[in-house]
DNA sequence: TTAAGAATAT
DNA sequence: TATATTCTTA
């Protein structure tokens, strides 16, 4: 594992996680909000459903966050004390309960985080941290592990991979830590950024931007400085998307614009075949979308109008910035 | 030093 | 082709 592919981990997107929470709404709530910053969100009302889902291996997940008070079943705790021991995930613990035994519970039996309700936009896009943090310490973990098998010289234990855990709800756990992780790189591997798609609704609400600004100005020749992918992005106010996002898009609707007032205008030259012929006709993306009504935009308009209950909302406009760009 | 816009890569 | 990344310029 290179250092590279760690910080692939340095921010939010398409991190998986499993949220536990025993009430739907507030469930649903995390989840949204969770969407927000394009975490990969798996739902689970009760720490066994939760359990099961980590141990049979279907989906694999980056991060738990999970409430501590849980009607029946098992509590909060012991939830997190068997995930401690089974896996090396981390687990953000999201709560009402302000107590401060309960936190210091939480957090020496291992909880990354402890978040206090209601939870907060910032707490979450910060939330990668912790996934980070794991990673890096695993990718210390094998480079001693692997110079150990080179034969080099080991101050600390003699090796010992194996750890061997009892669980109160389903019996002793043998863990294979080495084998674990390499699993864990490959599948680090496999989580592959996602690449954007411009849908309607996010199209719509770049139009909506590049009209509030005015057309832009084809020759830079004049001054006011208009649809900018810069502007452009601040206007939109999608908080995962990048400048360069908009700047890619940008540099394509211009194009296609060019294309289209090719048929009008004289001054703008077309683009020719051989034969002299006009070529390259409309891209359908960029014809008249149709208006987008509240109604019908689902997620990305939730953005804008989402509530969360308390002090209604929100989509800070600092976004993420992601260190490797700068 | 930042960001726009073009060019190029995937 | 659509989107990302890199390069050049201001």
């Amino acid at each position: 594992m290179k250092l590279s592919s760690i910080e692939a981990s340095f921010n939010p997107h398409g991190l998986r996680a499993l949220i536990v929470d025993h009430n739907p709404t507030s469930l649903d709530l995390l989840s949204k909000m969770l969407q927000v910053y394009r975490y990969q969100v798996t739902q689970c009302r009760r720490p066994r459903e939760a359990l099961s889902l980590i141990r049979n291996g279907q989906s694999k997940f980056d991060i738990v966050i999970s409430g501590v008070n849980f009607s029946s079943d098992m509590n909060g705790v012991q939830f997190l004390e068997i995930i401690n021991c089974e896996t090396d995930l981390p687990v953000v613990i999201v709560s009402a309960d302000d107590r401060k035994d309960t936190i210091i519970e939480c957090v020496k039996k291992g909880a990354c985080a402890y978040l206090q309700k209601p939870v907060k936009m910032e707490d979450l896009q910060l939330l990668w941290q912790h996934v980070a943090r794991k990673e890096m310490l695993r990718f210390r973990q094998m480079k001693h592990i692997d110079s150990v098998e080179n034969g080099e010289p080991d101050s600390s234990n003699g090796g010992e991979d194996k750890e061997f855990c009892g669980s109160s709800d389903g019996g002793p756990v043998l863990v294979d830590r080495r084998r674990k992780d390499r699993e864990d790189e490959q599948d680090k591997v496999e989580r592959k950024k996602q690449r954007l798609v411009w849908t309607d609704e996010l199209h719509q609400l770049f139009l909506d931007a590049v009209e509030q600004l005015g057309i832009n100005s084809l020759n830079s020749l004049d001054q006011s400085i208009k649809a900018v992918p810069k502007k452009v992005l601040e206007l939109m106010n999608v908080p995962w998307l990048t400048r360069e996002n908009v700047a890619s898009h940008l540099q394509k609707y211009r194009l296609n614009l060019k294309k289209q007032s090719g048929h009008v205008q004289e001054s703008i030259p077309v683009p020719t075949s051989d034969s002299g012929v006009s070529i390259g006709s409309h891209d359908e993306l960029f014809q008249t979308t149709p208006l987008v009504t509240e109604l019908q935009a689902p997620l990305l308009l939730d953005h804008y109008y989402m509530d969360l209950g308390s002090n209604s909302i929100l989509i800070p406009n600092d976004r993420f910035h992601d260190p490797d760009h700068s």
